[in-house]
DNA sequence: TCTGGGGTCCTAGGACCC
DNA sequence: TCTGGGGTCCTAGGACCC
């Protein structure tokens, strides 16, 4: 059997965690640049508040009803997400766990006996709550597809659930395949779900699962959508990912807080991204072979339209490399190349790919390595950067004054991450 | 006026090789 | 008259996830 622990709307319950006087208040947290909701708790729900909606749309109804509204603070999230992790961890065992995203992960209760599953999962619950004041729902079933579909309906019948759900018998799973809307369903978006729906009359997670397996071999995108029928069947085909696997490719991409025209700023723009993508670089020991750069820019005739252009570089590295100086380096000329004088930019990234293991790097005879010291240095600035879960150390590429930055008027505290922002108690 | 950021997997088709 | 077969690698693009 598997579970995903999900916590419930993360970002908001960190918000809460420092702000108790918000517990039953509707709360709502905002993506990059306060533009679209990105996390919303039951009770914003419950005005009516859509989720990841343009926040401007919802700005009457948030006024009216007294939301409480921040901006994203990913220092917070970033800390307490590790906090619920290591808390599922030592509940586990850490071969046990495949960290699905900052707020879930997928856990493998094989060797648990099954009269046990669900005061197992009480336990994990109650524990990540009592360590990090955070709340989570747990799905349990023989597969992931199915954990998810238990995990969904156990927060949606939070009083008769209690945020837990094991799926362990036929009876079980049937029933609730019946009450899931295909759309809900892991691996079916947007596209397949209206496709299912309107081309095929397939509205359920049952239906969908009495689907012919050839069917959906040719239908729902090959080997893809043979897997997930067989998921929905109970038959494993999608198992917990190997921690130790190393990304394929590394992005930092962010729009701008307001259209950018020059030159200079979208060079420190994007220095600052490949510092930023360099650093998860070497948190995985690897070494990018290549680098693409691409800038988003407003059509330029005309005043506003939202019609945006995306142009891309990509430039191959002489030698496999991590060191950020080395990747910036690579990145400038290539900016340079790509900007046109007259277009207004409205956001920019760099994407670092073709990785490799860092150990696998070969000397280059053309370059003197001065060994070990570059990456002491690199080094150093990443643990002072990471215990401070900021860029507290730039490279003056990224700019000091930084025009470009983008909007976060309403973001809480650092509470967890800088002394002078701890919580006071009085 | 205003709509996020960072990933994964898979397939098709073209270039190229012997 | 009749002109192979089997591979690899790369890129672009589509679909999905949170």
């Amino acid at each position: 059997m598997k579970a995903i622990v999900d916590c419930n709307c993360f970002y908001c319950s960190c918000e809460r965690v420092f702000r108790p006087d918000l517990l039953k208040k509707p709360v709502v947290v905002l993506s990059n640049n306060d533009g679209c909701i990105i996390s919303r708790t039951d009770e914003a729900k419950n005005l009516g508040v859509g989720m990841a909606s343009p926040y401007y749309q919802n700005r009457d109804l948030i006024k009216k009803n007294d939301v409480a509204v921040f901006s994203s603070n990913y220092n917070l999230y970033g800390d307490l997400s590790m906090r619920v992790m290591d808390t599922l961890r030592t509940l586990v065992g850490e071969q046990n766990i495949e960290v699905y995203s900052v707020d879930e992960s997928f856990v493998d209760l094989a060797s648990m006996p099954k009269e046990k599953l669900q005061s197992f999962s009480k336990k994990i619950k109650d524990v990540v709550e009592q360590w990090t004041g955070i709340r989570v729902s747990i799905g349990v079933a023989p597969t992931k597809v199915l954990a998810k579909v238990a995990n969904r309906l156990s927060k949606k019948n939070k009083d008769q659930t209690g945020c837990i759900l094991v799926l362990d018998t036929e009876e079980k799973i049937i029933d609730a395949l019946k009450q899931t809307p295909v759309e809900e369903i892991w691996g079916v978006g947007y596209r397949y779900a209206k496709k299912l729906k309107e081309t095929w009359g397939i509205y359920d997670g049952f239906q969908l699962r009495n689907v012919n397996e050839e069917w959906a071999g040719v239908n729902l995108g090959g080997v893809v959508g043979l897997r997930l029928i067989r998921e929905l069947k109970g038959i494993p085909c999608i198992e917990l990912k190997d921690p130790l696997k190393q990304k394929k490719m590394i992005a930092t991409t962010r729009m701008f807080g307001k259209p950018v025209t020059e030159l200079k700023d979208l060079q420190e723009a994007i220095a600052t991204y490949t510092s930023r993508a360099a650093e998860k670089l070497r948190r995985q020991h690897g070494a990018a072979t290549s680098i693409d750069i691409f800038l988003m820019s407003n059509n330029y005739k005309g005043h506003y339209q939202y019609n945006p252009q995306t142009r891309h570089i990509n430039s191959k590295l002489l030698q496999p490399t991590s060191h950020t100086n080395e990747l910036i380096g690579y990145a400038m000329p290539l900016v340079e190349k790509l900007f046109h004088r007259g277009y207004k930019y409205l956001k920019a990234g760099v994407i670092l790919g073709d990785i490799v293991p860092e150990f696998s790097i070969q000397g280059n005879i053309f370059k003197a390595d001065p060994a070990g010291k570059r990456r002491e240095l690199m080094e150093t600035i990443d643990n002072i950067n990471f215990s401070m879960r900021d860029d507290v150390i730039k490279y003056l590429a990224s700019g000091l004054k930084r025009n470009w930055k983008m909007r976060q008027d309403l973001r809480s505290k650092r509470y967890t991450t800088r002394w002078e922002e701890l919580y006071r108690v009085s």
